[in-house]
DNA sequence: TAAGCTATGCAATAAAATTGCAAACTTATT
DNA sequence: AATAAGTTTGCAATTTTATTGCATAGCTTA
């Protein structure tokens, strides 16, 4: 039994060749990657099928996703501390039940220090929960 | 001149009335919205020019998005410490050049206390910048 | 092996973002 | 004031990404 075998027999997957095959390939790159480009890495693989294989791994817990997403792009009035470069903004709330969104304005995303020789323009942080509104 | 003139002239965004319009809405209604929903609260406006006007206010300041897109979502595997809730995950960090997303699994994304009655269930961080091996 | 559930491929749709172009409108210039 | 130049808007259309339906093929298990 290999490591991708085990993998998935561990996390309730049933072993297909599609699943070993993407699961092979996304523990050798160690990376994140988009549809597309995964679709483009398999060529033989028909879209939609690599598209349930990761709904089916994020599901049962081997990957996740960059961003969890919020649906469409949405827009808020900047305020003072609102720097045209964005850093050190606050961070947003989404509830899960009314999908509102909220800017959490009294909150300042926390300075990240990151590995040597990244630069940082930007930082944005998305908080998903239950509202006041919505907790009965 | 109007307060929404004023913020308008000094962000050097010409006065127009649809400009005026959603700024004097969004300043009203002090959250974020979705295009789609703008639309609706706009029905007489033409979707292309509230989106083009909101493109216009976040280049010139006025505005921000949430969701500053990533374009499509990404998947990348799990760590140990990648909880099914997907709570204190590691932030993800996105090169602007070659648009590359990176799991920065050495960092922990720090807890937020939110206001009363927040219930949190998960945080997602997005760093953007230039990754080192863009810096020439 | 037959019945039943699961995975896959193909086709199609849905939802959101974005562009091209021409008409309407502003502004600057003569 | 009239015209030229630039900007904004509306409409139509396209692109991109996400998602579903359905029929077929493949396992699994009684």
């Amino acid at each position: 039994m290999t490591i991708i075998e085990k993998i998935l027999s561990q996390k309730a997957v049933r072993i297909t060749p599609m699943r070993q095959l993407l699961l092979e390939y996304l523990l050798q790159e160690q990376k994140p990657f988009g549809l597309t480009e995964l679709e483009n890495s398999f060529p033989k693989a028909d879209r939609t099928t690599i598209y349930r294989t990761l709904k089916t791994f994020e599901e049962k817990g081997i990957i996740h996703s960059i961003y969890n997403k919020l649906g469409e792009v949405k827009y808020a009035l900047c305020k003072e501390h609102c720097t045209t470069e964005h850093i050190d903004q606050h961070p947003h709330f989404q509830c899960e039940q009314c999908k509102q969104v909220t800017c959490i304005d009294n909150l300042v995303i926390p300075k990240m220090e990151l590995p040597k020789g990244y630069l940082v323009q930007e930082i944005t942080m998305l908080i998903k929960g239950i509202c006041s509104d919505c907790q009965q």
